[in-house]
DNA sequence: CAGTATCCATTTCGATACTG
DNA sequence: CAGTATCGAAATGGATACTG
């Protein structure tokens, strides 16, 4: 059986919702990702043939549109799925506040990287080419170096050297990029202890802190952490 | 694997929310019921075996606490577990607007049954014993007929007759009673098309839209319907 | 780019019956 | 009241390779 055999309103979402995947395809589409591969970059654990055959379900569902767009294929919400942008954000509040335990098999660089290249503020960003380098010295060789090729509204992420002039480059554990990307530790802190260090013209390392917008959740109130001792 | 491995906040919520029944039974434990067998009649169709396993899981994740109470066990929210009171309610939300087509598997009586009687207006109700009675034609024998006894704070749910006196009768199809309940039939047009009929003194006919206070998502408003032709 | 195809180990879970 | 025990059918989905 699929279904829960309920009328209830909470039951009849969660008989879409609560598929495996189902709710992370989601918040990529409500991020802006619309296409097949831009998709998969935002579960990069998933294989391909279980993304194609949720958005079946989720087309299903009425949650969303596929549509042609030149002569490749577009993925867009529906008005439906649109409106779940408050529930997932809803659950994302409720996640960042009470599971914050991670793993470090949560720790996917892959998913930092393109969190943190779609979110950059290119308003606030100089014009002309802008690169930045992260460095995480404890991840495996394949992904322990990315760059990001902002020109005008261009944002590349790369796992490679495109063989540009870097403006500042980070270096910091995955963690630690992690951490500062959920709003649990701020710049100046992971600076000042270490855990972080900037390269590049001092104009630069003072305004990239401006240029990364960090995760939708991090700012939403934390609970007091539990009294010790 | 059972997580995303992502530090995504949302994934990290999924982990726990998206096992089958799961949100279900924090449903009913934030609907107020506390022992294994009241969160049976909330989730008729789950099996003991997997409830008590859900109930497992919910513990580890921080959201349920076991308490001994007396010689019973008490399912308690936790902080955390009573904080997701707004994210099942924005699910509920969404899913009465958008998941509006109810399959007959989706009419279960019992749940019907045993939500209109959790949440009736005692403080409307009459002192002494009131017992109302329902009755759905359409239904297999044993989940056709129902009463529910109330007197003072006690409120009963029989699929027997409990031999009192019954003060109103209402008689109807099961759907006709989930639409109503789902607030998506109001009680006058109901009654004015024979859908629904009420048997008992006049009095007690008239109070008692004012007894059953309907789902928490009866109110909630409603998207245009679909322009037609 | 946007998916399919295949395979099979693993998991899930529904049904039913039983227990202290 | 509050669960366990057991079983087998069905589905899930991860890995890998391939395609127009």
């Amino acid at each position: 059986m699929t279904g829960y055999g309920q009328f209830c309103p909470i039951a009849k979402t969660m008989e879409v919702l609560d598929e495996r995947w189902t709710v992370l395809i989601i918040r990529e589409l409500l991020a802006g990702s619309h296409h097949f591969n831009e998709l998969r970059r935002g579960v990069p654990k998933m294989s391909p043939a279980l993304l194609s055959k949720r958005l079946r379900s989720l087309q299903r569902a009425g949650i969303v549109m596929r549509l042609g767009d030149g002569n490749r294929v577009r993925y867009e919400l529906t008005p439906g799925g649109k409106e779940l942008g408050p529930v997932v954000m809803a659950l994302g509040e409720w996640g960042i506040r009470w599971r914050t335990q991670l793993g470090d098999e949560d720790l996917d660089p892959h998913l930092l990287m393109w969190d943190v290249h779609r979110s950059l503020d290119l308003d606030a960003m100089p014009d002309g080419r802008t690169v930045l380098r992260f460095l995480f010295p404890d991840v495996e060789r394949t992904t322990r170096e990315w760059w990001i090729v902002v020109q005008g509204t261009d944002v590349d992420l790369c796992d490679f050297d495109p063989g540009h002039d870097v403006s500042v480059s980070a270096e910091s554990s995955l963690r630690t990029m992690v951490d500062i990307w959920r709003g649990e530790l701020a710049w100046q802190p992971a600076l000042r202890s270490g855990d972080l260090t900037l390269q590049g013209p001092q104009a630069v390392r003072r305004a990239l802190p401006h240029w990364l917008k960090l995760s939708a959740f991090a700012h939403v109130p934390r609970r007091e952490p539990e009294p010790v001792g």
